[in-house]
DNA sequence: CAAGGCCTTGCGGGATCCCGCAGAAAAAAT
DNA sequence: ATTTTTTCTGCGGGATCCCGCAAGGCCTTG
């Protein structure tokens, strides 16, 4: 059994790699990468390699990273060991881990004593292991309760992006319309809206710019999101017949 | 000859720890805080301090700290010790130092001798210290070419949080026309404008949204930025007299 | 003093956004 | 299968945004 560690920081990097050959005794290698390029690399070849990495490096992100892994070889066990536990994150997450997959999310903030039980958990006891407060998040984003739909979250992006009504509608393939009431709901949500009578500070924001900044304060979206969505747009424009 | 030092992350705490005791032998005590809130209070307690300081801390960010001790101790040497040169931070920084201060900026990635060099350089020689790179940022950032204005800086903080044109204008003082103008022009710098005739994608983005996007995905905006600046508008909207 | 810049402001109009209203379509519940 | 609920859609209008045009003020330069 391998190990392949996946973090920018060096001090955090060797500290992990302690931490794993200290639970993981039975382990027969451990392998460092400095960024998720080089990461997916090494993972690639060697194939029998469990993963623990950071989200958030500079180069090619943790979620990103975790995806092109888990699309070669979809049973490979991640463990990510993040700073945040930023809804974004957590959400980027939930989104691309596979069917039946055993993985794990602990905090950076975590005791030792934490982090090394989680790494016997997940790569000898197979079994999935989320910080309490990550879990937290998870249900708030995913439970109906202050949660938000995947249409929503969607549509967040898309205005964070910058798009038209009208763009969106042609992206997500609705009519303008639709694409205006989902932003109705997100407003609602988001608790931007101005229910019409109480016009307390009226005027004052731009409902549309307003949430994205409030998704941003609440973390909800980040710089990682936003930029994977950057690149999912650029691409979609390319194929796109620009009239 | 103390020293403070502030930063959220053990591992780093206790690395800078080391190194200022390597570096400075002459130091007399090394004090620690894992936040902003916290090393605000230790530097007022310890008035003589030099402070050594993460930006991007959970509970309070740097930068707030930093202003605070600043404003109470404007002569306090301060080492500024960031993962990340986002022009948001460089300028940040650069904003809030005060006249004939000391001070230093150095990357976590520096290596072991630059950041133990710096340490002597600012706090023994009293000169200056910025890591190459982020000075880079701040020439960018400052100098004319590809630079932002103090003042589509503020306008694009306004949008990004957002305000409308009208809630711009009450807030800076100008003529609602006069903010579309600022518009315009942080428009063209950032890139987003559509010279009118050239109609390649045309009508797909919402400049003022797509503005604050890519002043994000430029890193020229980041979280702790946009949580400053929220704090001030929700200064300003309490001190508005709501109509 | 005049000439040329730069910033500000008003005006006006086209494009976009925000959203209530109400019917159609789809999905879920009974 | 029918009712109920949700979602999608068009229409219309008021508010806002985006911006060209042009007139006035301040400041530098010749």
């Amino acid at each position: 059994m391998k190990v392949l560690i996946i973090e920018d920081d060096p001090l955090h990097r060797s500290y992990l790699n302690e931490a794993v050959r200290a639970a993981l005794p039975e382990c027969d290698g451990v392998l460092e990468a400095e960024n998720g390029n080089a990461g997916e690399r090494l993972a690639r070849d060697c194939k029998s390699a469990h993963v623990v990495m950071d989200l958030q490096m500079s180069e090619r992100n943790g979620i990103e990273a975790a995806r092109t892994i888990w699309k070669e070889r979809p049973e490979t066990r991640i463990l990510f060991w993040s700073n945040y536990s930023d809804e974004a994150y957590v959400r980027g997450v939930s989104r691309i881990v596979p069917m039946g997959a055993v993985y794990g999310y602990v905090l950076k903030s975590a005791s030792d004593d934490r982090l090394k039980l989680a790494l016997r958990s997940i790569f000898i006891e197979s079994q999935c292991v989320i910080d309490r407060e990550v879990r937290g998040m998870q249900q708030k984003s995913l439970g109906n309760i202050n949660g938000f739909t995947e249409a929503e979250y969607e549509i967040l992006v898309d205005i964070a992006l910058g798009l038209t009504d009208r763009a969106i509608a042609q992206r997500r393939n609705l009519s303008v319309r639709s694409v205006q009431n989902r932003l109705q709901q997100l407003y609602v949500k988001l608790g931007v809206y101005q229910p019409l009578g109480g016009q307390s500070d009226d005027g004052r924001f731009n409902l549309r710019a307003r949430a994205v900044a409030v998704a941003l304060l609440r973390k909800l979206l980040n710089h990682s999101a936003l930029e994977r969505a950057e690149a999912d747009l650029t691409a979609w424009l390319a194929r796109q017949p620009h009239n």
